[in-house]
DNA sequence: TCCGATTAGATCGGATACGATCTATATCCA
DNA sequence: TGGATATAGATCGTATCCGATCTAATCGGA
């Protein structure tokens, strides 16, 4: 890497910018979604937790962490707002106490479904370039991921 | 992953996994310097803010604020941290005593010049497109803060 | 079968983000 | 000049993140 001549102080400053640039696009989803999120009660977290939860029933409170990158020291008081509000359901596992199975209600898949919907993707200004921005973003994060556990799984 | 048939569906789950990438590369940002910058006693929201401070002294509480998308409620904690372990001053501006200078100090900055380095470029593991990413993610960025205020300035 | 090890969540403390509000200082202008 | 207004930070409450630790349930081997 640092491909650059000089690379020592320029191969800092990229980095940082890179660093920067993500954190801040995070904080800036974080600001352009929330004037619709708020009129439905949920912050930036708890909606990224029922996409999530979107994808399957019945999920752990494990699974679902694989998928948001969290352990159950994030979500477990998350999930308690959101089924405090009625969007999920928590349900210990009968097969094995241990597990919390976690849901949709009705009214949170409707929620994602119907009520919330296409002005998210038009908050990106992005257009054509959506899919590949998304996978470039993708891909820093899984390098990243892989570097922070020393696993060399490299493309 | 799991494209649906529905266009109306496909495009809730593509904005939905970008902003997700982004949180998620963010949380990845974050684990992979952690134990970088654990070494130095620094959490990653202070790094990020000491390298925004060294690109000039003296800078106000308020204009360090824009360049992170900060405010002060948020801010004010950080830089007393900060200068509690040395790594910059605040002082009163004495011709306006409303606002705070802030500057690196000599030990913040020989820890950015020096003892924090390449490392942190590796491991983005994104080797020449990392300047393509980079520009990507601060166009995002910078496409959600306009829509969020209302203001069309496109490029 | 019983006890140690493992596993799944939950709890706790520290450090961000952020809206709302407060204080101190500076400015405006009748 | 003096009170209204504006500005810059600071404080507070709520909601994440995360490391460390705890509890309860399950599993494994002698």
């Amino acid at each position: 890497m640092t491909r650059s001549p000089k690379a020592d102080t320029k191969g800092r400053k990229l980095s940082s910018f890179l660093c920067f640039a993500v954190y801040s696009a995070n904080l800036a989803f974080g600001r352009a979604y929330k004037p619709i999120l708020d009129a439905f009660g949920l912050t930036y977290t708890q909606y990224i937790a029922m996409i999530a939860l979107s994808e399957a029933d019945e999920q752990t409170v494990s699974a679902l962490g694989e998928k948001l990158f969290l352990e159950s020291n994030t979500l477990t008081p998350i999930l308690k707002k959101l089924e405090q509000s009625g969007y999920i359901s928590r349900t210990r596992d009968p097969a094995d106490e241990r597990q919390v199975r976690v849901s949709l209600t009705a009214a949170g898949r409707r929620l994602l479904d119907k009520e919330i919907n296409a002005s998210l993707v038009e908050a990106t200004g992005l257009g054509d370039e959506f899919p590949i921005v998304q996978k470039s973003v993708v891909r820093l994060r899984d390098n990243l991921l892989h570097h922070t556990r020393g696993d060399a799984k490299k493309g």
